[in-house]
DNA sequence: GTTATTATCCGAAACGTTTTGGGGGATTGC
DNA sequence: GCAATCCCCCAAAACGTTTCGGATAATAAC
C-alpha cells in the first residue's frame, strides 16, 4: 500500500494537519518539526496521492487536447512536431497532458461537454479551428480556459496563436509570379477549416493583386493527403490548359501532385513547379526538396502551452491574439516558367 | 458550480447512496426511483466528478506513457504511428492516455517512481526497451501492471510485444544476396537498445549462414536519424572498399544515406542498394521509394493497449510475449549488384 | 400468526489531501 | 499582574464519490 501523510504523522507523532503543513512549506511550522517531517517523508519514500489533492484543490494540473475527429491523426507529420513542442512544454511546467481521441460513436461536442462537466482537465488546447467552431462556442459560453491554434470567422475576442495563411500564400504566389509563372492551380483543402479557407483567400486575392484572372477550373477542392494530391493532380495536369505551377494547401497534397507529375514525365523545377505548405520533415527530403512555407510547429506548440498555463492561472496574457509571419523556403520544386 | 450527486438527491428526495447506486445500475433500486434518479441526472447535466471516483475506487483510468530521454521524439513517423494506435484503442476502452516528457533535470527512473507512488495511472507503456533496462526492473519490482514494446537481456517474464528484428534483418540480408551482393555494409543504432542490438545480430547472423565473411569495417554505429545517415554513409562510401549495398537500421538512417549516395552521383538501385526498416510513410514517398521491412506501427500499439488492459484487471493474458514477424517490402532502392 | 425472505432504501465510513478556525502556552508590553 | 501578541499545533470539515452494514416494510412461507 502506498504510503500516506497518515503513515508521517504516525511516525514523527504530530498530526496530520501539520504535516500537510510542513510539507507545503507553511511557516506556522517549528524547524525542528519540519525536519522531522521531511526526513520521515523521505524514508518512508512518500509522495502525495495527486488524486486526492486534486479533489481538494478543484484542480487537476492536467491539460486536454482532444482529437478532431479524422484529420489530424497524430500520425500527420506537422501535427506531431506541434504536440511534441506542448508535451515538452507540459512536463516543463509540471503539468500533464491528457491526449484522447474521441470514439466515432459520439458527438464531439458530446465529449468537450463530459470533459467540462467532470472537470476532468484544467484547460484546453483547441486545434484545427473550423470558421463555425461548435468547440469554441462551447467553451466560452462555459467560460472555461482553453486556447486555440487558429482563428473563426467572426468574433475572435480569445486566446489564440495563429500563422497568417494569407501572407503565407501571398509569398508562394509572389514567388511563382517572379518565376514567370501566370497560368497557376490551386489544390485546395476542405475549406470550413479557418486555416485552408484563409490559405485559398490568400492565393486568390495576390493574384489579383499582380493582375493575374482567376480560373475557377484552376482551383479544386481535395482532402488533406497524398493520395488527394494525386487525384486532384491529375485532373489539374489533364486539363485543356494545363498549368505551368501548382500550388497545394499544404505539403502532403503537394507530394501527392508531385508523384502524379513524376508519372507523366514531367521534371519538376522545370517542366512544372509545385510548392507546399507547412514544412514538414517531408518537404525537405522528398525529390525534389520542395518549396514551402515554414511553419516553426514546435515553437508554435511551446507557446500555445504557455499561453493556457496563464489563462488556467486567471493571468492576463499580455498577447492575447498571437499571429505569426510563416516564411518562404525555396528549393528545388519550383523554377522558371515554361513556354 | 458543477452538478453533482448530492443536487440530484436533493432533486428526487432521495439519498446520496440511492442516486449512486441507482447511476451505477445495481438491483436495490425500484425501477421508479432509477427513472427519477436518471431523469434528474439528464436534467441537470449531472457527470461525475472523475477524480472524486478515482480517490474512492484507487484507480485512475488513466494509462500512462512516458517518453524516453532525446529519442524517439514524439516527431519520429514510426513512433507517431504507435501512438495513434494506443491513443484510438484508449478512447474505444474509455481510458485515457497520458504522455509526459520528463523534465531534464530529474532522472527517468525519478519520474517513474513518482507515478507509481502517487498512483497518477494504472499501468505503463515502456517503449525503446534497452538491453538492460531499469525501468523495467522498477516495475517489476513493484509489481506495476504495464507492458513493453520490446525485451530486454536476460529474463523476459513479463507482458511484452515485440517484431522479430532477426528474422526481418535476415530477410534483407537474404534479399540482398540474391540480388548478387556479397558485400554489404551495416549502419547501426546504438546497441543498447534491444532491437537495435537484435537487428544488428540479424545482420550478422544471416552473413554468416550464408558464408559470407564479416567486414568490421563495414559495420559502424550511429545515432537514430538522417543526420547521421549521412555522416556514416560518407563514411562506407568513401572507404577503400566501398560497400554494393548498404543495410541501415532504421528508415531515417537509410534516408540519410540515400542523400548522401545521390550526392556522390550513384544512382540508387542501381549503383548502389540502401534499405531501411520500420516502412515509416516517408520511405514510401522515398525518391526512389525504399526497400524496407514493414511493421504495423499502429497495430502494434492497439495490441500493446489491448494487452495493458488486461494486466491492468488482473486478467490473464493468453499470450504473455507475442513476437511480431515483419515482412519485406521490396521497392526500388535496391537492385542487383554491379561489378 | 409467526418466521423468512425480498425489495428498497439509507447513514456513516472511507479514499488522502488541504483548509478553516481556532486552542493553548510562552513571551512581550504596560 | 493582566492583557496582547506570537508561535506552534490540531480537530474537524470539506472535496464528491462508492461501499459497508444494516434498517424498514412488505411479501412469502410454513
Amino acid at each position: 500500500m502506498a504510503v500516506t501523510i497518515k503513515d508521517i504523522a504516525k511516525k514523527v507523532g504530530k498530526s496530520v494537519t501539520t504535516v500537510s503543513r510542513a510539507l507545503s512549506g507553511y511557516n506556522d511550522v517549528s524547524s525542528e518539526t519540519r525536519k522531522q517531517v521531511l526526513q520521515a517523508a523521505e524514508e518512508l519514500g512518500y509522495e502525495p496521492n495527486i488524486t486526492a489533492r486534486q479533489l481538494q484543490k478543484r484542480r487537476t494540473d492536467i491539460i486536454g487536447l482532444i482529437l478532431p475527429p479524422v484529420t489530424p491523426r497524430i500520425s500527420d507529420p506537422f501535427f506531431c512536431e506541434f504536440l511534441s513542442g506542448i508535451a515538452e512544454q507540459s512536463s516543463q511546467n509540471g503539468l500533464d497532458l491528457l491526449v484522447s481521441t474521441h470514439p466515432s460513436s459520439e458527438d464531439e461536442i458530446e465529449v468537450y461537454l463530459k470533459f467540462i462537466r467532470s472537470r476532468k482537465v484544467d484547460g484546453f488546447i483547441i486545434i484545427r479551428t473550423q470558421r463555425k467552431d461548435r468547440r469554441i462556442d462551447l467553451l466560452r459560453e462555459h467560460d472555461y480556459p482553453f486556447v486555440a491554434f487558429g482563428r473563426v470567422d467572426g468574433d475572435n475576442n480569445f486566446p489564440l496563436i495563429d500563422e497568417d495563411s494569407e501572407y503565407g500564400m501571398e509569398q508562394v504566389v509572389n514567388h511563382l509570379i517572379e518565376l514567370g509563372h501566370t497560368h497557376l492551380a490551386f489544390i485546395a483543402e476542405p475549406t470550413h477549416l479557418t486555416k485552408s479557407f484563409l490559405r485559398l483567400r490568400g492565393f486568390c486575392k495576390t493574384l489579383e493583386m499582380r493582375g493575374l484572372p482567376i480560373d475557377n477550373e484552376m482551383i479544386i477542392e481535395g482532402g488533406f493527403r497524398q493520395q488527394s494530391g494525386r487525384l486532384m493532380g491529375e485532373r489539374l495536369l489533364n486539363a485543356d490548359n494545363p498549368p505551368t505551377a501548382i500550388v497545394a494547401c499544404n505539403d502532403l497534397l503537394a507530394l501527392g501532385a508531385m508523384s502524379v507529375a513524376r508519372k507523366q514525365g514531367l521534371e519538376i523545377g522545370q517542366d512544372i513547379s509545385i510548392t507546399g505548405f507547412d514544412d514538414i520533415v517531408l518537404a525537405e527530403n522528398a525529390h525534389p526538396p520542395l518549396t514551402t512555407i515554414h511553419q516553426p510547429a514546435q515553437k508554435i506548440g511551446t507557446l500555445i502551452h504557455q499561453m493556457l498555463v496563464r489563462v488556467i492561472n486567471g493571468e492576463n496574457l499580455e498577447e492575447k491574439q498571437i499571429i505569426l509571419q510563416p516564411e518562404l523556403v525555396v528549393r528545388q520544386s519550383t523554377g522558371p516558367a515554361r513556354r
